[in-house]
RNA sequence: GGCGGCGUAGCUCAGCUGGUCAGAGCGGGGAUCUCAUAAGUCCCAGGUCGGAGGUUCGAGUCCUCCCGCCGCCA
């Protein structure tokens, strides 16, 4: 099965920050996990470069256009490499197949006569790129986001019929699982509820854009021309038939996991958008929440905005990825604190999991030459093997309803769980009695597998933690045989040798200021 | 202004259809094993569940009003 999972296609006005950052950590986990789980995953990410305000942009800073947006691109492009990121799509809508694949779907949804010539009348904010309310109908008025001046737009534009299909849409949003999570379904309901109105495509007087055919001085609007880069990125490697390339590939997409600040356009236009040209609407679009910073809201004016590079040079992907994962219930929105984040990191990570290696590595080549011991059945109980496949049905269930936090926090607790078992059962007092020698080898044995297990399980979360777990385990991973079969008890195999145990993370030291 | 939501231990939050619901994690305090990254494990939170009424035999859990946040829409 074909699974398409998206980022959104970022604006290339600025360089990734930690929104971005974590929108594409949680899109590479899932991907990760999918492919893990047997699925043919096309994760598309990319960037979006059309616009005024990438016009402008380059304008200010006098340069083409097009010279500001490869510059942009090729540092998104690196730095989800640098995050390790799993893409199998970067798609940029300036892009000749990707003006192919919207000059196709613009075709088709003239074709359903839903393309009409209209005015349109009002206060723009180039930052948001659309028609904002002017309480105060001055030029004075500030857009409440930007803060910046409307200007006054009076224009004729081509206009899409969202109108017509307030219907489908209606039945579309009711869907069970479509939109996600349950309160941001619950807005967009309401603003359907209250009728659609059509919306203009084109703009004139914008010239970086994908020209409007048949109309000079037209472009499409950046969302119009946006949204299809999710389509166009699947046959962005095809040279011809592009859009048909693209329906066939794959679409439509499994999940467009997105800010919740941009539901309404994933939500609402672009599937009626696909609607008219007759493709299949994605099957979820999943609106996360919002990074704040200690509490308060990142901005310029407060001078408090993190920088992801900083934090991944200093804790590295892992740490991150954990946090952001673990620490913040996908849907919600979130806190990054400095000092919650050290103490997290060093607890889960260094503490629980990565002392439980080393732990459980050092007791087993001491006492067993250097080697994974026998699977011995003397004691025959199965209190760690029963947790552990509790433990990892709760993880599959929850990765596959888009709970990544509980499921990180089931990995978690069977590492907890795997501590306690040691505990419990003391080893380094038995071993001290010969005769205790097949019932120790039976626990080794149980919190090896069992932390083998926890290191597959970390592979989606942590792919660079998960490895050095593997490594230190003598690299047992099987890459011929599907990980979920692997995920079953017992597999490790007795006799096989252990490296020296090294940890496996550093603990982090806070800092004051980061 | 219209509609949603939220306000539970220092912090972040669980608490479905009312009766072990007063909880978890982190932080803080204490005890303890020793295999390990001074890691592990165990114990300790006396919080009027925002406030005031009401329904009920019984309400964080339902209703009304008030206060304080926040979201969407206008």
């Amino acid at each position: 099965m074909t699974f398409v999972i998206t980022t959104p296609l970022y604006y290339v006005n600025d360089k990734p920050h930690l929104g971005s950052v974590y929108t594409t950590i949680i899109c590479d986990s899932i991907a990760r996990y999918k492919r893990l789980a047997g699925e043919d995953v096309i994760f598309i990410t990319g960037v979006d470069e059309h616009g005024l305000k990438i016009q402008r942009t380059a304008n200010e800073k006098g340069i083409e256009p097009k010279s500001h947006c490869d510059e942009i691109s090729e540092v998104f492009n690196n730095n989800w490499k640098d995050w390790n990121i799993s893409f199998d799509k970067f798609i940029r809508t300036s892009s000749k197949n990707h003006e192919f694949v919207v000059n196709e779907f613009y075709e088709r949804v003239k074709a359903s006569d839903d393309i009409y010539m209209g005015v349109q009348k009002g206060w723009y904010c180039v930052g948001c790129e659309e028609f904002k309310d002017n309480p105060e109908n001055s030029s004075t008025y500030k857009c409440p986001i930007h803060q910046k001046n409307l200007e006054w737009k009076n224009e004729e534009n081509l206009f899409f019929r969202l109108s017509k299909y307030q219907k489908e849409i209606e039945r579309i949003i009711n869907e069970p699982s479509f939109i996600e999570p349950i309160e941001r379904k619950n807005e967009i309901i309401n603003f359907v509820s209250r009728g659609l109105k059509d919306f203009s495509i084109s703009r004139t007087n914008v010239k970086w854009g994908i020209p409007v055919p048949g109309y000079d001085n037209h472009t499409f609007y950046v969302w119009f021309d946006a949204l299809l880069g999710y389509v166009s990125a699947i046959s962005s490697d095809a040279t011809e038939h592009s859009l048909e390339k693209s329906i066939n590939g794959g679409w439509p997409a499994d999940v467009h996991l997105i800010g919740k600040d941009i539901l309404r356009f994933h939500a609402v236009y672009w599937p009626a958008m696909l609607i008219s040209a007759k493709m299949k609407v994605p099957k979820k679009v999943f609106g996360h929440g919002f990074l704040t910073r200690e509490g308060q809201k990142m901005g310029k004016s407060l001078g408090n905005v993190l920088d992801p590079d900083l934090l991944l040079t200093k804790y590295g992907n892992d740490p991150v990825r954990w946090y952001l994962i673990k620490d913040i219930s996908l849907g919600n929105d979130g806190d990054f604190q400095d000092k919650r984040f050290v103490d997290i990191i060093n607890n889960d990570l260094a503490n629980t999991i990565g002392n439980l290696l080393n732990r459980t590595s050092s007791m087993s080549r001491k006492w067993f030459n250097n080697k994974v011991p026998n699977k011995e059945k003397i004691f025959n109980e199965k209190k760690l093997e029963n947790f552990a496949k509790i433990a990892v049905e709760n993880y599959i269930y929850n990765f596959d309803n888009y709970k990544l936090d509980l499921a990180a926090n089931e990995v978690l607790s069977l590492a907890i769980n795997t501590n306690l078992y040691l505990n419990d059962n003391q080893p380094w007092l038995l071993i001290k009695e010969k005769d205790n020698l097949p019932l120790v080898k039976e626990i080794i044995y149980n919190v090896l597998e069992s932390t083998r297990i926890i290191g597959l399980l970390l592979i989606p979360l942590l792919p660079e933690l998960s490895t050095k777990i593997n490594d230190q385990l003598g690299s047992i991973y099987r890459e011929e045989i599907p990980w979920k079969k692997q995920l079953i008890w017992g597999l490790l195999v007795s006799n096989s040798s252990l490296p020296k145990p090294t940890p496996i993370i550093n603990k982090l030291e806070y800092e004051e200021h980061l």
